[in-house]
DNA sequence: ACAATAAAAGACAATAATATCTTTTATTGT
DNA sequence: ACAATAAAAGATATTATTGTCTTTTATTGT
């Protein structure tokens, strides 16, 4: 479903929005930690986050990523996933076709239109903030 | 979504099915020029699909791939999917935890598995029989 | 200023997916 | 038997993804 980048990228932000209540900031260490991923390859992916103002960072004694609180409620998982695997997703053809759409349409395509709508709402309506109640951090796991 | 292989089978299949009628055989260059997809790479995934009796081949002059027109019915994608991407598609956490499930789940387990089933009855439903309807035939494509 | 800390950035390595090429085997018609 | 055809099988090449390592930059406390 997802890249490899993408799935830690996710682990990697709920995790950190779940510390965010504190406005703790959490170092790479500690994520790859919880989170039960390559340290190095993690911190690149969380570079693009950051960059894409996803998540912040500071460098130096104390610092480490951070979420802000007031962040969290308009932050989706769609965001992420856009940057981290693009738009395939929602726009790829089912069959790998260049151009797919409802005037050239592969065999699947309205079969496909479906579930994907259902994805892209589920990612659109999936917030961070949810993620990261005490329910959540209670029931979840981002790691085994 | 499906890797390569997975997208080039389905294709190939399908274009399969839609000569079946004519009980016609088809050769891999027929099929990979029809579908639009390296000729070799092609190939291979159809060893796989023969291997797994999807599709049916013969060798030598007048040779080809076919797939007997009774079968058309029971062949549905699922099948092919699962023959070539494995299940990982309905299985494998959307996180990529080792362990996901109702016991033990990721933050989004529950909400893919809506998505998961949406997906698996779309792709059991779809048969070749109905992709090689001359109404599918006539309306969608195969490649661009 | 200096040492310690931690992320950013760049270079490099390993693996998996995708793609191609060559040889072998089976089948057909002459 | 022989040549031609076409898939099967095996070997190899290319590219993308995943993963690691080293150096640089920013920040903090002493």
């Amino acid at each position: 479903m997802f890249s490899k980048t993408c799935e830690y990228g996710l682990r990697a932000v709920i995790f950190i929005a779940q510390q965010a209540k504190t406005n703790k900031k959490v170092s790479i260490s500690a994520i790859s930690e919880a989170i039960d991923s390559p340290q190095a390859f993690t911190a690149k992916v969380l570079q693009q986050l950051t960059k894409h103002k996803i998540v912040q960072s500071i460098k130096g004694p104390f610092g480490g990523f951070f979420i802000e609180e007031k962040n969290l409620k308009t932050i989706s998982l769609s965001h992420i996933v856009q940057v981290l695997d693009g738009d395939g997703i929602y726009t790829g053809c089912g069959l790998g076709l260049q151009q797919c759409n409802d005037k050239e349409p592969c065999p699947l395509h309205f079969k496909f239109i479906n579930i994907r709508e259902n994805l892209k709402k589920m990612l659109e309506n999936t917030t961070l903030l949810e993620l990261s109640s005490d329910k959540n951090i209670a029931n979840y796991y981002l790691k085994n």
